[in-house]
DNA sequence: CTGAAAGCGCTTACAG
DNA sequence: CTGAAAGCGCTTACAG
């Protein structure tokens, strides 16, 4: 049978409150007692029942993340399972736990979270991605329940972020071509009612401005989607056009779909580069260009911040920004 | 401030037993009563708090899953997030929860499952893989604590679990080649501690005796990982020693390497055959044939077996087999 | 059909 | 420094 704290408090000859207080760590107690309360524990084996314990404290040590189910890009960018293991490698660190659903739009994530927090399950809410217009963020914020963004969320202030400099990134990978000669360069995002997309066309812009480049907007693409096809189409649009001597892209995908294209319908030889940094960019032909943004390092330091947030550890910034790197390879070369 | 049954019992004028009666939809309410505690609940937007409801029925309707982190596999093949998007979509319609933790070898692993066990957090445990004398899966027969395995375990009886049929699916495969006309098939698989491993390679072999081909142990090679670069290095071990018509992986990664190799070090025409059908298997050159195991409905059945064992419904079989499918492409033809 | 009471396994003011 | 008691928000025999 289940071994209760009371098994423990008879065994060790103290009240069950003691034997509390010694798993709390409490420095009222006597070392003698903590020693006998100690080597009761282990005769018994005891473990605390986490489930009592939450309803005592009203707290679960426990996250929840919601995550996209029909965005094709789960399944073929590594970002998401990396993301959680680096949620999953700091809340280890700290005894929490993490609950995770998938949703299929934007309403049912509302609903999923909802439930979370109404039936008291989390503490806290990480969102691994933030558009125009959250929804889940404005409920949130609304019912005042802590949470963290991966992505930079619309209003920035009072909210916990994490996310990479993605105007810097893509600023610098832009600067890094122009250096190396190039002047007509095209710009494929992602859809753009991401944040994320619209950060780097900034950096694109600002990059060809501070060089004294016209921006052309027909240079300017949007891929419906994170996906290999609608990169592809992208591309095909953009030659149908004109021939720019480098492309930019918001995501490893569109890459690939860029290449294929460039190589089925031109002979020129045109620059890529990606992000995301995906496994397979290497082995593209040519290998793929691509920038590294460290998603793993991105649930880290959001975990960190929310459940510093819960343990009410002042965070000295409300954010953090993780590093991006481009990795250079064949497609820029 | 919480809402709690008690708030909504004097609402409702009556005692807050019934109120829990009527959330339990029992039967013995009468439906007039019924009707006044719903309203009572409408109005005070009450939802039950699932911790107290747990912790009186000693169970958290919340199952919890382990994953492997080292494992290069985990962020360039989709099977995990796949799994586990399949098990979510079980899990919400069954009103069940999901936890995980990743963990970093076997030892982690098995203190992450006791953790979630003795704390009673989960009330079953879903293992994503199974490999020889795994110590989780001992564990938990010993401890009798309720679980299902992804892979069919060694010991499969009075076990649930779900797989592919691993022999069947390589059989066919080669079955298949053989049939398009190749002798000469090598086999390329992941480390032969797993029991997936070993099925598809008893499968391989079965379809070459079937046709009175003699197997030849050099033929035979093991990639030391399911990555790329391993897939690149056992090839070009093979083509050291004898060039086939044909080779069959276990993995596309593996493929993808093999391809590679192919490419770079002979002239000759060899078909390869991959496993999982990822992504970017149609956008490799040639693109890749690959068998589909279907990993959201692994999930998807690895979650409805054990939420019938723990509620008590039989199970009809105590495993599901999940169809694979050969996707072909120009890899093959 | 419904209520009063005990219980799930903890925590934590309050006393001493 | 330690204990007795009340409480966290539910459920469920037991009575009626």
């Amino acid at each position: 049978m289940q071994v209760t704290i009371k098994d423990v408090a008879k065994l060790a000859k103290v009240a069950p409150s003691t034997v509390s207080r010694v798993i709390a760590d409490s420095p009222k107690i006597s070392d003698a007692t903590k020693e006998k309360v100690y080597k009761a524990m282990k005769d018994l084996s005891y473990q605390p029942n986490a489930i009592a314990r939450s309803l005592a404290n009203k707290s679960t040590k426990t996250l929840g993340l919601i995550l996209p189910s029909t965005d094709e890009n789960l399944f073929n960018n590594p970002f998401f399972i990396q993301a959680m293991k680096g949620i999953s490698v700091y809340t280890q660190k700290k005894d929490y736990y993490i609950m995770y659903t998938h949703s299929n739009n934007e309403e049912n994530a509302l609903n999923i979270m909802k439930n979370y927090i109404h039936s008291k399950w989390v503490d806290g809410i990480i969102l691994l991605t933030a558009s125009e217009n959250d929804k889940c963020i404005d409920y949130l914020k609304e019912v005042n329940h802590p949470f963290v963004v991966i992505g930079r969320p619309e209003n920035a202030q009072n909210t916990l972020w994490v996310d990479n400099d993605n105007f810097q990134a893509m600023y610098s990978v832009v600067n890094h071509l122009i250096k190396k000669g190039h002047t007509d360069i095209s710009f494929i995002g992602g859809p753009h009612h991401f944040n994320v997309t619209k950060d780097r066309l900034d950096g694109y812009k600002r990059a060809l401005e501070m060089h004294g480049i016209v921006i052309d907007e027909r240079m300017i693409l949007e891929a419906k989607d994170f996906s290999e096809p609608c990169g592809y189409e992208a591309m095909q649009d953009l030659l149908a056009l004109k021939i720019p001597t480098a492309v930019v892209t918001t995501d490893d995908l569109i890459a690939f779909g860029a290449l294929r294209a460039i190589k089925e319908l031109t002979d020129k030889k045109i620059s890529v580069v990606g992000f995301n940094n995906t496994p397979l960019a290497d082995y593209q032909t040519p290998p793929l260009s691509s920038v590294d943004i460290n998603a793993e390092k991105l649930g880290y330091y959001a975990a960190k911040l929310l459940v510093n947030k819960l343990e009410n550890v002042e965070n000295i910034l409300n954010h953090y920004i993780v590093e991006t790197k481009l990795i250079e390879r064949e497609s820029t070369k």
